[in-house]
DNA sequence: TTGTAGGCGTTATCAG
DNA sequence: CTGATAACGCCTACAA
């Protein structure tokens, strides 16, 4: 069933079975009908393979996440097929994982694809260390490149950010402001998105006049358990806090848990905040107070930027995106 | 840059080029070394859409889903293309919504890219009557259908599904067996799967010789905030229950949070149980005794059975998984 | 072991 | 407005 069995039971070549299924305007109405009742008939669909090969592109967008099964992420990704999808383009999934080997790989097997864009989701794609970065650049000569929520310089790489640095740094602002004196800084790994979250912090405590204190910035697996336990061991060492800022969700309930089993009240002797307003921020009693990083605005600022980016239209090479604090129970401001 | 400069460069056919490329034994090493080596030096790579249309197949598997932001099935994609990209294959998603005909609309749209089969991801492809699953019966003549805890038989339709009859009674059991009377049915749909979970509650009650009471099987909508709702206007009304079996674990947490607000002692006056043993069942105190139905079996059988599907080999139309109950907090057996 | 030639199903360029 | 024909880049008999 292909456009040459079209074009023989409407009596018409394929150029003309061609136009018709392409909206060219020079056809005659009774012609166009005829073929259109055919393919209807014959039940035709034109060949994707046959056609991209033409045009050489499968409308087809690469999505590549670290892990597609992170709440933030599938929220993330949910909203750029969505997105993509009104505007006529297929989503390939790809989870690169977290290993930067693996992420290469994927990202050139992605291109291998031969597909029409990249979008890297997520912040674990960009690396403090510029050298670590350069495969990307390499990647943006072929094809384009949209980061969402992470922010790399170079032809054909768009960024769209929520600005996490003013986010933590007012958040923890907020946080002296109502009377807390040391706040713990609970992060999980050394991203770029991390590091400027960390250094949002660091401002926040200068600003107010404290000194900033290495053992109040922990390093903790992204993980509950993992949380609960760091905090307890920081606790029985010695070390007092009475605000957990936390650069995850989940690390803010490992939080709550914490304050919990070792009978500490909140808000009243501990604050919490989290991180992405995901709905493990509501799952807690009290619910915890977080920063909102608006995954949807990011998605759909990244595709209408790439849709114009693939019509040639002049577009900006980075967007920032405010994010906003969510305030709930675990605050008392 | 296609198969014909490499064939230049390196002084052979395009047939001896292609003959590398698909790692076809009947060339020299000698030649096959110098082809390789100039792939490499011209950067070459295989146009896909070519051989697309050649071999007409693309290696390439469509994921449906309903809403891929959803906790379980986002982490059925994450399994799914996993394990698919494992063996070779890549993943178009497709988040259909839970309208019949937008889910009927995309089916069409992934079938027309002509994807190798399609995996239905979550029990909402699957209606109650068997008219509303007319077209998956069409689209299986085309190609292999795959259900991911859903069930339909047909031609080309192959399942995978965890017992949820059976864990829903079982769960429904160990209340009654711990001494619950009242147990309170909170579910949110009415799909295959939830009517079937449905029936496994219908029978532990009965099995345990009481009555039936349809005033105790509560629709709710799939949402913390209406199923706390929907619990505190049940008890205002008078409808008495000591525990809660929830269809999802967000509800379950809604219960939680419910109790906590109504000043109830979970689980000495309520026993809670969710489902899908999700991240949600652990971040609430107590924690949530929740059905683990297994998201990561149910996806690599699926894989490993339409693998076997492609190849030709003779596969069950029907898998099906065990579930299990993961005791936690909630519940005092 | 290697090469030649035909086919896969479109789209697009011309010529009429 | 319509038709013939040449790409698009690869795979694979079949021939040598």
């Amino acid at each position: 069933m292909n456009i040459y069995d079209v074009s023989e039971h409407a009596h018409v070549s394929i150029a003309t079975v061609s136009r018709v299924i392409n909206g060219n305007p020079n056809v005659s109405e009774k012609t166009r009908q005829r073929v259109l009742a055919v393919m209807e008939e014959l039940g035709y669909t034109p060949n994707v393979f046959a056609r991209s090969l033409g045009l050489n592109t499968m409308k087809t967008i690469g999505i590549m996440c670290s892990d597609s099964s992170d709440p933030w992420l599938a929220e993330a990704i949910y909203y750029l097929e969505k997105e993509l999808r009104s505007n006529g383009y297929d989503s390939i999934l790809c989870c690169s994982g977290y290993l930067p080997e693996t992420k290469k790989k994927y990202l050139e097997l992605l291109c291998s694809k031969r597909v029409d864009a990249i979008i890297l989701t997520g912040s674990h794609y960009i690396e403090a260390r510029p050298k670590d970065n350069a495969y990307l650049l390499e990647t943006a000569k072929d094809i384009p490149l949209m980061l969402v929520n992470g922010s790399l310089e170079g032809e054909q790489i768009y960024s769209t950010v929520c600005d996490d640095h003013a986010a933590v740094c007012s958040a923890a602002a907020s946080l002296i402001k109502s009377g807390r004196k040391s706040i713990l800084y609970l992060y999980s790994g050394n991203s770029y998105s991390n590091l400027r979250k960390l250094s949002g912090y660091r401002k926040a405590v200068r600003d107010a006049g404290f000194t900033v204190k290495e053992e109040l910035m922990v390093l903790c697996q992204k993980d509950l358990d993992a949380a609960m336990e760091q905090l307890k061991k920081l606790s029985s060492s010695g070390i007092h806090f009475d605000a957990v800022l936390a650069a995850e969700d989940i690390l803010a309930v490992g939080a709550v848990k914490y304050a919990d089993q070792a009978g500490i009240k909140i808000p009243e002797d501990l604050n919490i905040i989290g991180y992405n307003n995901s709905i493990l921020s509501r799952c807690t009693t009290p619910e915890i107070t977080s920063v909102d990083n608006k995954v949807e605005a990011l998605c759909t600022t990244t595709v209408n930027t790439l849709m114009k980016v693939l019509n040639n239209g002049n577009v900006p090479a980075k967007t920032t995106i405010t994010p906003e604090l969510i305030k709930r129970g675990t605050t008392n401001f």
